[in-house]
DNA sequence: ACCCTCTGGTACAATTTGGAACTAATTCAG
DNA sequence: CTGAATTAGTTCCAAATTGTACCAGAGGGT
């Protein structure tokens, strides 16, 4: 076979912390970590800590860590759920949702900044490569 | 822009940990930690633990617990450079070589997996438009 | 009601990570 | 040659991460 998974594999981690890594100082500014800015940016569809885990695939006791650091920082707020009084309903505060949008506008502009390099159709054919590979198995 | 930067990069990263997750049990059979195994299989290309550190961009620190592990489990063993009596050479032993290389054949086939689902040519396709992002800048 | 099990979230402890200081070897300017 | 500056690698220790144990509430079944 032509293409060799694993090498594809190790070409696409790569690019993944070399973008991170450009942006890190933009997130600092805003008052983002790096990894606080995924919880951020995950929130609004995921708003209880367990989904949180789950969806980002990183351990609970981790969120709580993150969640608290956004808490203090003002990004978002908890409030009890009526429904199950366990769960610790996530909100963002207007500080929160603007920090959300302009750490995700330093991160597409650093990732555009490399897609400029490539045509519009290659776009849209990365776009639904990943989609493909990411449907869960079978 | 129909392509938004922010989603694909987050996709891509998606697909990057879903895939690892599911090699870990197999690497761990092998004997290797995640990322020992990154390590390990960049030790031929990269023979000096400060190559390994730029290429791995993990820090200094890092790879010398990674290559000790390695070392102790008779992975890889350390020679001094003849040329510079401060560099460690790294040399795949037998062992590590074949670990090595059933790691890699695990991560390309749950990679492939997923490539299957793609034509040979998105084949192509991916790995030309990842290098192109992947150049450094300007 | 009670007990048993499961789930959401947190706290603490143990592990892992990585910055900074350090040693040893090299290089280069004078 | 000498000494400053640089580089390879390690060690030290503080910070980040995460496994485990835990508590509180939910959802059974009896």
């Amino acid at each position: 076979m032509a293409v060799d998974g694993a090498q594809l594999w190790t070409l696409n981690q790569r690019l993944l912390s070399v973008v991170m890594d450009a942006c890190s100082a933009e997130l600092a500014e805003l008052g983002l970590e790096t990894k606080e800015f995924f919880v951020l940016a995950e929130v609004a569809a995921s708003p209880y800590p367990a989904e949180l885990a789950a969806a980002l695939m990183i351990p609970k006791a981790s969120v709580t860590v993150y969640v608290r650091n956004l808490v203090a920082k003002g990004f978002i707020r908890r409030e009890i759920d009526d429904e199950d009084l366990r769960r610790h309903r996530l909100i963002l505060t207007a500080e929160g949702e603007a920090a959300r949008d302009r750490a995700l506008s330093a991160l597409a502009a650093e990732f555009d900044r490399r897609l400029a390099r490539i045509t519009p159709q290659d776009r849209t054919d990365l776009q639904r490569i990943l989609l493909e590979m990411l449907k869960s198995p079978e």
